[in-house]
DNA sequence: CGCCTAGAAGCAACAAAATCGCATTAAGGT
DNA sequence: ACCTTAATGCGATTTTGTTGCTTCTAGGCG
């Protein structure tokens, strides 16, 4: 058994999927995803539907590619010098990426076609690695710092509800407020509850392909 | 204009929508939900696949109107004596509900197909109505209650967070370290905080149909 | 450097689904 | 009881999805 040859990372495979994934970020744009088919797809991306039948099985999953690696942070977060002042400024463009109405059209569209997870697993590490880096640095200014694990269950978690299931009420301020919660919750908390059970510590992922 | 019938909710829609749905459920239960289609509902249920079409649209959204109904809560939570009771019995139901892997599939079901988000905000009106039941509850009783919102943030919110984007990792403990810590800071940070800014208080839903 | 191999894409016939116009039924108001 | 019209049924048509087979090529090997 060679140990190497799974997948076809590379070559022709390759091109494929970079002609298609853009054959999609150009019709979403022009027709709006209620109207692509796969068909579309498949004449703008110059390859036959049954390649993207075969490759990605249907349009959801399709779509959920795509929108994952738009979902994909480009930057580390700003450092503007203090752990409060960054996971703010960081808080507050995750809502205006996520809550705003594209935003919210590629997180739908990442947990729809996903039958596995993974893709939206994707997602949640992506968050993670942010905070990972705003905590990091926190570290190594001396300042004291939540756990990853906080600030998913107090700003994340709460900002992606109310994205997928309460449309509206959403804003900049409440993203701060959230901040403020959790970094209070850090800082008085500590010692006085239960220790949070089992939250095993997310490590850093490989840049991906 | 004549005020009312827009729609008409009784007589032979009534029953093709009740007829529509029960052979959703029984067909989900026979071959599996990957293997539904449309045409198959459809003869199952006695009506030509066109009347589903344009009823639904396809079949994510009749696949979302059913899972909504089956996420409705049948009873009140329990009232075991005292808020910290009720709201923990009441969590790990919850959890136990939403992260087997029926519940799973109901929620990502009730998301997917919901171009406006009404099959959303429903479910979350559900939890938002039970929470607001054990609070009522406890106001009786002279209990100090915290708000429904922060419960949904601290609560609910990380619960369906876990659920969605990072299956595994969630079980009754950690619903009871949610509640712990949301009725821990309910009882610390009132007045110590800002106040929780612009959030409006969800009323209370009419019984629905 | 040029064969081999196997995974991936192309092609085309086919099967299944979704859409649409038109006829028919029946809810709900008058 | 009648009328209006939303809703359903039905069938023709279009579009989408599937499948077997062939062709191409990336990557390994001699």
């Amino acid at each position: 058994m060679s140990p190497k040859p799974m997948v076809r990372p590379g070559g022709r495979s390759a091109r494929v999927q970079e002609s298609v994934h853009a054959a999609v970020r150009e019709l979403v744009g022009e027709v709006g995803r209620d109207a692509l088919t796969v068909p579309m797809v498949a004449t703008r991306a110059g390859v036959t539907p049954s390649t993207i039948y075969r490759r990605w099985g249907d349009l959801q999953e399709l779509l959920s590619d795509v929108a994952v690696e738009r979902l994909r942070p480009e930057t580390d977060p700003a450092d503007l010098g203090s752990l409060r002042a960054d996971l703010d400024a960081w808080a507050e463009q995750f809502v205006d990426e996520m809550a705003s109405p594209p935003g919210r059209a590629y997180i739908r569209d990442a947990l729809l076609g996903d039958p596995d997870g993974t893709n939206a697993g994707q997602c949640s590490a992506y968050a993670a690695e942010q905070i990972d880096v705003v905590l990091a640095r926190a570290v190594q200014r001396g300042e004291p710092v939540p756990e990853t694990e906080l600030l998913i269950d107090r700003v994340v978690a709460p900002i992606m509800y109310r994205i997928l299931f309460r449309p509206g009420r959403l804003d900049a301020a409440y993203a701060r407020e959230l901040v403020t919660n959790a970094v209070y919750a850090q800082q008085t908390e500590a010692g006085a509850r239960p220790t949070r059970a089992a939250a095993p510590r997310r490590s850093k992922k490989k840049p991906d392909n």
